[in-house]
DNA sequence: TCCAAATATGGGAACATTCCCGCAAATTGG
DNA sequence: CCAATTTGCGGGAATGTTCCCATATTTGGA
């Protein structure tokens, strides 16, 4: 299939030239005469030579590519990380391979393994939620690979990582229901594997607590995040003899879905239950009503944790601090409470 | 910063066997005794042995990796594809690369170069609003690479492409408006420079010449895609003496923003002015009112362009064609029309 | 004018793997 | 029981590049 490819060889020869000759013409080294080094750009030009990555990096044992493993891309959260994260690796001369786990262990796993195998120089990670066991990963500090997780993060892994302030962002959420005078204040939450499930469950909790507003434990419910789920649980909360007057939800696509039951069974947003997402995704500010929700600076958190990659990347062996960097959130009030 | 990688000669010193007989172990081959199969398989787990793709790949010419280049990530569309693409790719072996344009001409073409110095073996391609000169895709077809378009093609290029019926589409969605009443039928369509944005306008001007609704040239709108200026013309079309009845947008994101503005004029949507749009994008039946789309197959898409392009690269060279995959729309009828 | 230093280039190992070729030992068949 | 085949394994080239070391040429200062 595939034809002769112009290498080095093919330039050296054309110019009566070494291959070492050309290497240094192309690499741009000093120590090589201009007039070489013009003939050897325009004939690479002409003959239009791609330097091959494979060899460069067998050799250098650097690709300069990082990996990028994300459990799902159905909201916007995830393509907008990689966005952020793809602007600040480009800018530093790398490039990106992107997988994505579909929140199953084993694709994670499958997933890493190309990593691996394709000898990227660090990864940035957020974890599935069925992802229990780290092995898989703990291979990476093993080998010296850097790793940085964003969002769903490892708490037994001492490496950086990037997340929000999920406790606080909760706190606030609930808060503002409490404030708007809502009593009995119901929590869709995530699997609790997940740390992010488990901080915003607390700030719920503290903000209960805060407000001197009584815990109920029937009105926390901890769903694996299969959307389709929802439907169940809401129904649940409704049929109760003392339904909630509100729900925090622990992500947008789980808020909205949970806005479509409650209209489907003829009740009201926000009059007779008020709704409150997690993440402000792009659709939250156009569904009716408009979801109040807390926002994440998805983009900057893709940037600081490739930044954070690259950081350690260019650093010496051992030579880094396992920072976690916090970035703050935002109670955006909109329609829905 | 790497330190020592587990290579085949490792495994081949610690067992007394030559590489060649511990290559032919890993890599599944014959004629090697069991017993040393056996041997080489629990070393290579021991030590967690990974193979050096970098060093296959340089030796087989072939890297199992296609490349995919889209112009953005915004709207739910590439995404969607991409998760279509790689489900058909990851099947057959094949890891992904995925590169975003920005819908700029020169990310479009760095990009191209990232894809060629890591040798993929075929690359999927959308190009950006700005693509008008093609020089940096058909150096692949010159170099054999398999290249496969998806939505927005080239139309100069050979090629296989998958694309749904643009105009089959967009006359259906217009019929559909004027079959509703609506008399002056506003389109805010695409840059011509994209062929889907000529296939939509030409299945817009085929409806309103087949149900005998003049065609005023005033109601046309070409515009660049940047969503900030739907306001712009909106307004403009709102402001004409004798103002439109109805917008057919060229795609979801647009229309959206098009309900928007019409809404912050204090207008109704449908009842002064019904809007379609054209894709189906995850938020379209979220909104209010919810939005009557031709829904694409776009997963589907994803997975046919994919599919296209591995066979292509199965297949010896020359022996392919440039098929162009044709898929249907759908018309989803919802409120605001 | 001559030697040292700088400049410019070549040669070859190294990177990790596959694959072809060759050779020995083991197995088979008549 | 011996030739023929099969089985199992080793050696070494090749992939395209970088980089170190060596060598040749030019330059400059005394």
């Amino acid at each position: 299939m595939k034809r002769h490819q112009v290498t080095i060889i093919d330039i050296a020869k054309e110019l009566n030239l070494s291959k070492s000759t050309v290497s240094r013409a192309l690499t741009g080294h000093k120590s090589v005469k201009p007039d070489t080094r013009q003939a050897v750009l325009e004939l690479a030009e002409k003959l239009d030579y791609q330097r091959n990555m494979l060899a460069i990096s067998l050799i250098t044992k650097k690709t300069n590519t990082i990996g990028i493993i994300v459990p799902e891309f159905h909201s916007s959260y995830f393509p907008k990380a990689i966005i952020g994260a793809q602007e600040v690796a480009s800018k530093a001369g790398y490039s990106t391979v992107i997988c994505q786990s579909d929140e199953t262990y084993e694709t994670e796993v499958a997933n890493t393994r190309v990593m691996l195998a394709n000898q990227v120089d660090g990864i940035l990670v957020s974890i599935t939620k069925e992802t229990k066991n780290f092995d898989h990963l703990k291979i990476f500090q093993r080998k010296g690979i850097p790793i940085v997780f964003f969002n769903r993060v490892c708490d037994e892994m001492d490496v950086p990582k990037v997340i929000v302030d999920d406790y606080d962002g909760s706190f606030r959420a609930v808060s503002h229901l409490i404030e708007r005078g809502r009593k009995r204040i119901a929590h869709l939450a995530g699997p609790y594997s997940l740390k992010i499930s488990e901080k915003r469950l607390n700030g719920y909790k503290a903000a209960l607590r805060k407000h001197n507003v009584a815990f109920d434990e029937d009105l926390v419910i901890s769903y694996d995040l299969n959307i389709d789920k929802v439907k169940i649980y809401v129904n649940h909360l409704l049929n109760m003899e003392n339904p909630p007057d509100a729900i925090f939800a622990v992500n947008d696509p789980t808020a909205i879905e949970t806005i479509q039951v409650i209209k489907k069974r003829g009740l009201r947003v926000p009059e007779d239950i008020a709704v409150v997402g997690f993440s402000n995704d792009f659709v939250s500010g156009l569904i009716d009503p408009a979801l109040t929700t807390v926002a994440q600076p998805v983009k900057e958190i893709g940037q600081a944790a490739a930044q954070l990659l690259i950081d350690q990347i260019n650093r010496e062996v051992g030579d880094w601090k396992a920072i976690i960097r916090v970035l703050k959130t935002e109670l955006i009030i909109r329609k829905s409470s």
